[in-house]
DNA sequence: AATATTTGATACCTTTGAGGTATTAAAAAA
DNA sequence: TTTTTTAATACCTCAAAGGTATCAAATATT
């Protein structure tokens, strides 16, 4: 490349930082490589050879494109650059998870992702099998392959269509729906969580009667507006659907809580995980203050 | 790329025949050039990073691309790439030239051409300056920097409009259109052939009286036609233009002929220059068969 | 549980081949 | 004619690529 540029041996061999001879030969052994002329030689001039002019433009383009991989290389270490394959769950609070994806897609661009709509088993299992990067899901996490965090814990509330009477009752209990059709995840789909709500109307002392089984928050809110039964939801869901005909009572005094988390695996080795996550923290903790 | 291949430090040496400590080392040099980790190593298992995944299928493209354009250079030097900056003159007959531009698309679709009607005088002062890698023209060539291959050799004809009475003359000769306006070649556009013309007609005993002068055979040919005079060209235009209203009477008698040659620079180093021109010159062989 | 085997890393030695020096032949400049 | 410049050649030197021996840790085998 430097000759093909200088076309003139001793001046690229001194923009090379070595001396002449070792030059000619090295470009000897290239034709003969080639088994191609690439320079034209008299004792007057240097000149490339069609061949060598083609070469020169190809391996300069080469060049060029070797220098934006090293750059895409050492961005992609620092956590600047990749795909990340998401996981969250359908009741958690959207919000956050969006202005991460803002921010990301603002400041590095180099990172983009797949997101998935999915319960926390299946969270769990697609990161054990590395078909997941991350996963925002809902606590306990059996596993102890995962490192977790906590973005946040929240009451329960009781989830009435507009209008119910219980919004006009002074204590708002759980016991005063007792007799009312509930509607709950389904059991199999997400079984840790179809317990919680089982334990929370146990010790309010009765036995839920289930009219409806759904496997989205979006499909529980839908049945419950259209007065098919109530449902306990996280409070935050309440941020979610606000423009629908429903109400949320929030279960202060029940002492139940639930607890959303960020998860991937111990072993994840890929730095733009790491980006994301630290970012999920920051903004969730900005959010949250 | 091997170990990436392998995800095994003995095997992947195996694989490129040297000893398994080299290629550790080899690896761990490569890593601190880029300033970024590529495998993931434990005493059980060799993996790549998101990193080394990467720089894996980039590098991998980068090497087919290296052996496409090792490729195309030996197919310039082979003659059978490249491209041609081809003059021709309007008075050529066009039909070799096309012959041989079919046969290069069909069996070399490596070499493209670029095409430019051209006068001998333009051309030669293209073809050193570089800018022109062969040209079609009319003899002579008075500069010795080229090779000059002879096309044909050819009687000239005077070119009248159908019908002209001359057609029915018995001796053809050319006196008997001394009266008649001429349409030349343009004296300062192609001097050589203009010359040629006048000598012939001083010599057949008299100056023509020229009414017309025009920059390409085509106009010639059309001037004819419309009735506004006479001209002399060489007889296989006779070929070209069949279909228009004009008729050819070939000067045999005369005795002056007009060559058509291929030229090239004697320094030229473009091998699909050599493949186009003997390419020509066996085609040509056999249309004068 | 004990032993054998396999793996990648380390330390140190060997040798190949990349680079340097001296010089030449031919062309260009003085 | 002399001097300078250019790329090529011959031969030498030494750095760096590769090899050998070995280690420590993890598996596999007994």
């Amino acid at each position: 490349m430097v000759l093909a540029e200088e076309l003139h041996f001793r001046k690229a061999a001194e923009r090379l930082f070595i001396s002449q001879p070792p030059l000619s030969r090295q470009i000897k052994e290239l034709e003969g490589e080639l088994g191609v002329q690439l320079f034209q030689r008299s004792k007057k001039s240097v000149n490339l050879t069609e061949a060598g002019q083609f070469l020169k433009e190809e391996v300069a383009h080469l060049f060029t494109r070797l220098e934006s991989i090293k750059r895409k290389v050492k961005e992609i270490d620092l956590g600047e650059a990749g795909h990340l394959q998401i996981g969250y769950v359908s009741s958690a609070i959207q919000d956050v998870l969006a202005r991460v994806l803002l921010n990301l897609k603002k400041d590095l661009p180099g990172i983009s992702t797949s997101l998935y709509e999915l319960n926390t088993i299946r969270q769990t299992s697609l990161l054990s099998e590395g078909q997941l990067d991350v996963g925002i899901m809902r606590a306990p996490i059996k596993s102890d392959q995962f490192v977790i965090y906590t973005l946040y814990k929240e009451n329960f509330a009781l989830l009435v269509p507009k209008g119910h009477p219980m919004i006009h009752s002074p204590k708002q209990q759980l016991q005063e729906v007792a007799k009312e059709p509930f509607i709950f995840f389904a059991k199999d789909y997400s079984p840790e969580y179809y317990n919680d709500l089982m334990h929370m109307c146990n010790r309010a002392g009765f036995t839920p009667n289930i009219a409806h089984e759904a496997i989205n928050m979006h499909s529980i809110v839908r049945l419950v507006e259209k007065g098919l039964g109530v449902s306990i939801v996280p409070f935050s869901v309440s941020q979610m659907y606000k423009n629908l005909e429903v109400d949320y009572i929030e279960l202060t005094s029940t002492g139940e809580k639930t607890e959303t988390v960020v998860a991937y695996r111990k072993d994840c080795i890929k730095p733009s995980v790491f980006t994301f996550v630290n970012l999920l923290l920051k903004l969730n903790k900005q959010i949250m203050e």
